[in-house]
DNA sequence: AATTAATTTGCAAATCGTTTGCAAATTGGG
DNA sequence: CCCAATTTGCAAACGATTTGCAAATTAATT
């Protein structure tokens, strides 16, 4: 898979995603939701060219923390890559941590860190709000 | 599986985990290593038993970004429970941040968040020293 | 120690997400 | 319009994990 032809299928996927951005969605939801729109594609097609769109950097792949399958999302601007995230473990949403805080806690650890840090795909975990009731804590 | 019964397969993965300390192991590499050791145990048994025995909190289950199967460790302390992973997306290498930087960290937001953080399940991801060679600069 | 119900095991089959081999179809530069 | 390179669809393969079920084990009770 080199990406080099603009095919039909890669068209399907992209104007989806594009069209539902900052979303993340499953190979099998992309498909279904394809399919639904009254465009043939299959499966694996789109399993090739998320996985190339990625490698690109165009799309940007999520492994949720329990969940098996991957997610992805259009990558719009530079935006996105630049703040960390929240997972809640037990019902896996997932928000943002502002650019502040991201920030501050880069700074917090540049000094100290010989990693190059990709906040888009940094989760901070925990319980959200709503699924509070076993605490651990500081 | 409401783990009620001590049996001798649930023994052999404690003894096996407890006498690794600190470090993960994949089903697969338990399962070679107790039958390496001579003594009798089913794939499905182990896997029933990781899943009991972390909702019993007694092992925690890492997930790799892009590793396919998780990884079990057995938590000795609270110490496992108190730092901030780092995690390197190119080799997949594991490590610690310290308990001040993740303490630091845990302060500055903590009253923006919502969240309860669980610092065991949480990844900060990036490139490492020997990985490095794409960077996003802040 | 024998009885018994609850639980756990081993095994094989099933499931789920993802990947792959291959022949046919599509792409785009010459 | 040709043709080599690339991509597609399909079906089969794959690897990790789960499940159904009968047999074995546990542990509480006699």
């Amino acid at each position: 898979m080199q990406n080099k032809y603009n095919t039909k299928p890669k068209e399907y996927i992209l104007e989806y995603l594009k069209g539902h951005k900052n979303q993340r969605f499953t190979v099998k939801e992309m498909h279904d939701s394809i399919i639904a729109d009254g465009f043939e594609i299959n499966l694996a097609t789109i399993y090739r060219n998320v996985g190339s769109l990625e490698k690109e950097g165009k799309l940007l792949k999520h492994q949720g923390a329990d969940s098996k399958c991957a997610t992805y999302q259009y990558i719009e601007n530079s935006d996105c890559l630049a703040h960390f995230h929240f997972e809640c473990i037990k019902c896996g949403k997932v928000s943002h941590l502002g650019y502040k805080e991201t920030n501050d806690f880069l700074k917090l650890i540049k000094n100290k860190l010989y990693f190059t840090v990709e906040p888009q795909n940094t989760y901070i975990r925990g319980l959200c709000d709503k699924c509070k009731g076993v605490f651990i804590n500081f």
